[in-house]
DNA sequence: ATGAAAGCGCTAACAC
DNA sequence: GTGTTAGCGCTTTCAT
């Protein structure tokens, strides 16, 4: 970064001002063709790269937008689901030119404990300097709060928690999904099915118990407490629901489960103690992550449109960056029947 | 970002000159205890936070390195070995606080082929306005090159491909890795062990590979050819190989399976066959990633230092920050052992 | 210990 | 079409 020509060097070099410079960057076409030329040739020459910090200085939006990740990193490496939620919106940031710098908020890198009252969160993002900020990952209350009161554009992956928020998101359409896949159990002529969920907290795991309260009861199907059990999103939870699910009920004949790690837990489990799928239980999973296609997998699942929710929750703060206010949306997913269901 | 209080907002609110809040901000030691505390005061009522561009127009570093990522941005997310690398690179530059710019190089996003000449690719990095850029994923041999005549520091994870490369970077020791893999499997008194590689094209797959035939020659085992087979790092070629492996020499007791999820491909297509692993076939796999450890896989591995090379990749950028010419370093990896050897 | 003033590299009126 | 000039918000001599 030493010794970079600036402007100046270049206005020198093609013999213009400053100020023919700084228009063949941004509006060459209020410049001469010839003028044009020559100082284009006189950059490459000095290897001219305009310094990002003076254009922003300007007003000039170099745009940037801020992947805010909560809960570890780690996650969003490695846990399937939000890998891919997380890839989807760069790839639409990408698209438009947009830089994306990722800020996760997981205790290994800025606790999200360290911002007690509002100001400081606020303020922590402010020096970022980023024009916007995609939410991924399970915000927190106090958090989404303060995010929704900031001036910066802000676009969230999943419904808010707090009720009436003012945020703007994009979130699958969870309820109308685990509807459709407890129905497409019930299609199949199930009539004993479990359901595996992803705990009390989360948004998106409440709304996926739903739709499994709600295609039962369309069916006039009673609801047996002891065949909802809690998960926790990890495969590990999964294997141990679906081991207390065959307890309660050896005769189960389905299992719909809140997402596909858990599915794949509890297909373990069943793989260990002989029983086949979808034979003698049918299960199905949600999210349709890249192991859910394995070929010794191969799990029937409700996927997300997840290129269409990255590039919405992408429009989204482009919007807000344009000055505009956003609506927020709710997208729908679609069955993927493979061999488990 | 409209409206914010600027440091004569400030000034003027605490009644002091532009230059006094400056000092309070960068070296309050100049300031009388005083005279900081009101001027502190106002920051907090002003909500003032410092524009990162204005700073940096100073020359003011406000650290930035870009996590430069070849190939598909997905795979980032999705491939257990690039996340897990990635995840350490980003704590570790957390922990400095060093703010980390994502570039994706992968065609989704900005495809490499893009840049055709030198200097394109250079001015598309230089643009990015970062003091320092870690490599990850698989560089190509240009780039490379490239990338190693640039005055902003890089660091890469892994060994450059082009013989002789002034390029830093920080690997794990694979040579030894795998030679201590085959070793482990031959201390099992394995005698017919064969290879699944990663291919010809990578460093890692062809160190791994060397240290499987250092490893058998040390004994003065035969290298038999048919019981090395390429695969492609995927679980699928893994169980490919597998099979072929099985058709070469149905008599084999031990596979080293290039990395995690090949062995885990392997490893399911001895399931589906009723082989019993490590009885029949003893498996090691290399890398430690998280799907190794699942309880349904427990897979024998060689783990990387994690940590320790994206402390390491971070400490290289950040001596080439400080204008030192930082050293490449390899790390040692280590023999997990679980339940398949 | 504090203030005044000159830039950092660029953009955007406003003149010519 | 092109040049002149005044900032953008901050840091940093140099005075006082």
């Amino acid at each position: 970064v030493a010794g970079r020509a600036k402007i100046e060097d270049v206005a020198r070099h093609a013999g213009v001002s400053k100020a023919t410079v700084s228009r063949v960057l941004n509006r060459p076409e209020l410049v001469s063709a010839a003028t044009v030329k020559r100082v284009r040739r006189a950059m490459e020459q000095l290897e001219f790269t305009p310094n990002r910090h003076a254009r922003a200085l300007n007003g000039f939006r170099n745009p940037t937008v801020g992947l805010l990740f909560f809960e570890e990193l780690r996650d969003l490496f490695v846990n399937p689901f939000w890998g891919a939620a997380a890839a989807t919106v760069y790839e639409s940031l990408a698209a438009r030119g947009i830089d994306c710098s990722v800020i996760a908020l997981g205790s290994a890198g800025y606790g999200a404990e360290r911002f007690s009252s509002h100001s400081s969160f606020e303020q922590f993002l402010q020096t970022r300097n980023v024009d916007g900020f995609v939410l991924v990952g399970n915000v927190g209350a106090d958090q989404e709060a303060d995010l929704a009161s900031m001036e910066t554009p802000v676009a969230m992956w999943g419904r808010p928690s707090v009720p009436g928020s003012t945020l703007t998101y994009v979130d699958s359409d969870n309820l109308s999904g685990s509807t459709e896949a407890v129905r497409h159990l019930l299609g199949l002529g199930r009539r004993r099915v479990g359901l595996i969920t992803g705990g009390p907290r989360l948004v998106a795991s409440r709304d996926r118990r739903d739709g499994y309260l709600r295609a039962l009861s369309d069916q006039g199907l009673p609801v047996v407490d002891t065949l909802v059990v809690d998960g926790d999103f990890t495969s590990a939870s999964g294997r141990r629901a679906m081991a207390e699910l065959l307890d309660a009920d050896p005769g189960l004949d389905a299992v719909f489960a809140s997402n596909d790690e858990m599915a794949i837990g509890a297909l373990g489990l069943l793989r260990d103690r002989g029983m086949t799928v979808p034979d003698d239980i049918a299960i199905i999973g949600f999210d349709n992550t890249a192991a859910a296609s394995a070929p010794d997998v191969n799990l029937t699942t409700m996927s997300h449109a997840y290129a269409e929710v990255g590039s919405a929750l992408v429009e989204a703060v482009v919007r807000g960056m344009a000055g505009e206010k956003p609506s927020s949306r709710l997208i729908a997913t679609s069955l993927v029947r493979r061999a488990t269901a």
